[in-house]
DNA sequence: CATAAAATATGAGTATACTCAACTTTGAGG
DNA sequence: CCTCAAAGTTGAGTATACTCATATTTTATG
């Protein structure tokens, strides 16, 4: 072997793309980051649901979705911003699932509102034990400490603009007077309200919450003909 | 020396009152124990306002202090409960502000609940980079993970009876209808939605949020005036 | 005052969320 | 197939909230 081998080649080569990120389709490389993802996700949701937020380590989580602790960290920023995953998915489904029912679609106002809102109780019913301690959460406002917040924030304004498309709708047809964005931010209010009185409900199939939330929307949607709007 | 002094000496002598405890006035002790928590408070309020409260640690709280890092766990039982206890404070500091101001009883009920949202919104001002991590928290329900609960629930249930009775001296002037517990729970959540919007406001003074607050409580008693909780 | 029990303080130790420098895998260009 | 840069993984390391066995202080009692 000559000392040559050891020299540099120096046939300047291209780096590959520079720039603009690949993003090749169906590469080795973005399929396994996919499957990895499924399995962190698959291994939380289930030691959420059996231990709490709290109770469940990183280390654990890691091991059952056989992972390195570090790797982890490499798909979510913090273990809050994991637990946070399930809500973003779910307000995502939430709305498909809305515009995919046709019979909604023309359904009055106060029965869509109240559909959207059972369909989310509905579906985080099985977190109950730990949705406490992450719901709060993605509320709070943007803050340097937290660099969560800003994706919390981005959840929260989609589900604003959901709500206000959907009340813009009853202004067209007339069922409410025009309500503009407070609207919208008064009924993600009351759907605070209502989890925090859900979360409290201790009667059989959460009935007391459910009986609220019909009542609610009916007083509301009442004042609102009345025209209790104008201040 | 003989050998007898080390025997134990055989004098029964009484355990020092054994069951109740002597919770005797002026003692040392208790006043160290005043001194000591004053001191962690005043460490903790300062540092909180300057860094934050995630970007503070217990280590630095103690030192500041003057005490062991192990001896603030023995005042307050987690970082949170130290960050909450402020807001303890500040709701038995409400209602005796409120029933001293003998003015304020005899006003009208918009007024009153005006001036008790107002002032908390005063009194939390200065903790404005650290309240959002905290507020929102002393919301969630009772859970087993969470040793903080039962008191920020006992903080919560303190505060809604304060309200309550607000309401019901409104009631028996005939100034709204009859409007139950469900009333405080509504202005709770109200008050809720008026830290949101506070914490996010950027106008000066947070005038902005003064205004919405105005606004809305004229609304809201409009709205009971004419019967609107009837449903 | 002397003593013991109870209350309180202490700080080294523990558990765990998160970081980072070193290693491995992938894929484009030759 | 070979090379290499970029992408991704790894687990030992770090920071810090909280625990606990031991030491110290206070108080009641003879």
């Amino acid at each position: 072997m000559s000392a040559l081998s050891y020299m540099p080649k120096n046939t300047a080569r291209k780096k590959a793309k520079p720039g603009a990120p690949p993003k090749q389709r169906g590469g080795k490389r973005e399929k396994n980051k996919e499957r990895t993802k499924e399995r962190i996700l698959e291994a939380a949701l289930q030691l959420f649901r059996q231990k709490g937020l709290e109770q469940t380590t990183t280390k654990e989580i890691s091991r059952k979705a056989g992972i390195a602790e570090g790797t982890l960290f490499n798909y979510f920023k913090t273990k809050e911003d994991l637990a946070l995953y399930f809500f973003q998915k779910e307000t995502e489904d939430l709305i498909r699932w809305f515009r995919a029912d046709a019979r909604l679609q023309k359904a009055p106002l106060t029965e869509k509102l109240f559909a959207v809102i059972h369909r989310q109780l509905e579906y985080i019913e099985p977190y109950e034990d730990f949705i406490g301690a992450v719901f709060y959460r993605s509320l709070q406002p943007s803050s340097t400490l937290s660099p969560l917040s800003l994706e919390s924030q981005e959840l929260r304004l989609k589900y604003l603009r959901f709500i206000r498309d959907i009340l813009m709708e009853g202004e067209k047809k007339g069922e409410i007077p025009w309500v503009g964005d407070l609207g919208a931010y008064a009924v993600g209010l009351f759907y605070v309200g209502i989890v925090t009185h859900w979360l409290h409900d201790t009667s059989r199939g959460k009935q007391k919450t459910l009986a609220l939330l019909d009542r609610a929307l009916s007083l509301g949607t009442n004042i609102l003909k009345k025209g209790g709007w104008e201040w």
